[in-house]
RNA sequence: GUGGGUUUAGCUCAGUUGGUUAGAGCGCCGCUCUGUGGCAGCGGAGGCCGGGGGUUCAAGUCCCCUAAUCCACCCCA
């Protein structure tokens, strides 16, 4: 066996490729970031994009010292020197974030709508949906708090998705509320669950010290029947004022435009900076964890970063799950197409000409060429392989006259091209279009094969 | 970090209670095919049987270790 790639990489590779699946292929990858550009530069978001690797403390202080991914997910990267080291990026918004402070985008009119898109890396053990080097589609929002805000962030992300084609998705929305709403809650579930500490799974007794809210959804049923009998008050319950009063806010937002979501009083999410609005996205397809994505308000970020106060809320979609549950709803791609002529020497003195034509054709269409002289039947069986449109025939004959023989490969129809038309020919309609076939065509240079259809549907 | 499954040709897989030079289908390349394709027939290339160690006269096959992969826990996208 030779060389493998790292645990928890994939290639992504060209069509026809054997063991090709979406989340695979590069043609999807790029469907993907296509659409999802189209949705969010008409929602008015520039592109921005940052380094993949990036200092450790902008990591530890964005994301949180104690979180998973910084206590033991992080790539670190060396170069030869006495540095330190850097952390190759687990998520995208601390690194806009940065840039954002760090190049003056404040200046910019506010609020400032910004997408990326790019590899994301976490250390962690391998299963469906969850790599090493995964790809994130991020929207971020920086300078305003204005709950109109995070109901747009909202129904963006569900745009982008919509428009991927996805239909069985549920939105979860909930509020984590401000820094103080959250220290009330986490003492009442302390409180709560530590007169219970029998009766929880070893794993939430660890929850109990780091994040007692994780308790809340543990799979475990031990753990469960702790929650309905203390019958644990949601987050929701313990928001102040202007949290609730915000939440309330982009909720009658979303109920207005008719975007559904599932009110999830208990949501939790993994990283430090959110404050408030919160949601994830999940699809039944993609597997035991079914988060497309997830997003949130991360009023208190900038100045974690050392920067002025700037509010601030954002998304990331996962492109692999994307493409998972895309695969789950049996979305294809259509086929990727061949090249549109491909051109054959049928005489070894011709190849090096019919490669010029070819090179020329190039300003027009997609024009390939074969590498040496072919007789007749490989050179149409290469062209058929190949998914070609056409396939013109050069041999001394052709030459000589000046013309190529031109071969609509899915109708049969064939005619002899000047090569001071062949242009015109391939840049114009098929062939097979009505007005194109010549109703004069001589019977002796056309040659309709019996329909044996294949790929062209 | 933990648990279970898997690993033989480019792909999908056979390979008997351990027994000579490890097979098939598909794919790839070529020929049949002196200027008209997708079919068919024939031929060819391509394997440290994931890696290492052990048992044995003999290991793809049995044992141990290890890696990768898939799924799940944890956590997240």
């Amino acid at each position: 066996m030779a060389l493998q790639r790292p645990k928890g990489t994939s290639d992504h590779l060209p069509d026809g490729s054997p063991k090709l699946s979406l989340d695979t292929q590069a043609r999807a990858f790029q469907r993907v970031t296509d659409v999802a550009r189209g949705v969010l530069e008409r929602s008015g978001a520039q592109f921005i994009a940052t380094p993949i690797f990036e200092e450790p403390e902008l990591v530890r202080r964005g994301v949180g010292e104690t979180s998973d991914i910084v206590t033991k997910e992080m790539f670190t990267v060396y170069y030869f020197g006495e540095h330190g080291g850097f952390i190759l990026r687990p998520e995208g918004t601390a690194s806009v974030m940065r840039a954002y402070l760090q190049n003056g985008l404040k200046q910019l009119p506010s609020p400032l709508k910004l997408w990326t898109q790019g590899p994301m890396f976490r250390a962690e053990n391998v299963q469906k949906g969850r790599l090493r080097q995964f790809h994130q589609l991020d929207y971020e929002v920086i300078g305003g708090d204005d709950p109109l805000i995070d109901a747009e962030a909202v129904a963006v992300m569900m745009s982008v998705v919509e428009a991927l084609g996805l239909r069985q998705v549920t939105l979860k929305l909930g509020s984590v509320g401000d820094p103080a709403d959250r220290e009330r809650y986490n003492a009442y579930l302390r409180e709560q669950f530590g007169r219970r500490r029998a009766d929880l799974s070893p794993e939430s007794l660890l929850r109990l010290d780091r994040n007692p809210m994780r308790i809340l959804d543990s799979k475990s049923a031990e753990d469960q029947a702790v929650v309905r009998e203390l019958a644990v008050r949601p987050m929701l319950d313990f928001l102040g004022e202007q949290a609730q009063a915000h939440f309330a806010s982009v909720r009658r937002y979303l109920d207005a435009w008719g975007v559904s979501y599932q009110l999830d009083p208990g949501l939790v999410r993994g990283l430090d900076y959110y404050r408030r609005s919160a949601w994830e996205l999940h699809h039944a397809g993609v597997g035991a964890k079914s988060a497309l994505g997830g997003g949130g308000r991360y009023d208190g970020l900038a100045e974690q970063l050392g920067g002025p106060a700037t509010p601030g809320i954002g998304w990331a979609l996962g492109i692999e799950r994307l493409l998972i549950a895309m695969t789950a709803e049996g979305l294809e791609l259509p086929l990727s197409p061949g090249p549109h002529v491909y051109l054959a020497a049928l005489d070894g003195a011709l190849v090096g000409q019919v490669a010029e034509l070819g090179l020329q054709l190039r300003s027009v269409v997609r024009a390939e060429f074969a590498y040496r002289a072919l007789k007749p039947a490989v050179a149409l069986r290469d062209a058929g392989r190949r998914g070609a449109v056409y396939a013109a025939l050069i041999g001394p004959e052709e030459a000589g006259r000046g013309v190529v023989a031109l071969k609509h490969l899915s109708s049969g129809v064939q005619r002899n091209i000047g090569l001071d038309e062949l242009r015109d020919v391939l840049g114009g309609p098929d062939f097979v279009n009505p007005d194109f076939v010549n109703p004069d065509a001589d019977d002796r240079t056309t040659h309709p094969q019996p329909s044996t259809n294949q790929e062209q549907a």
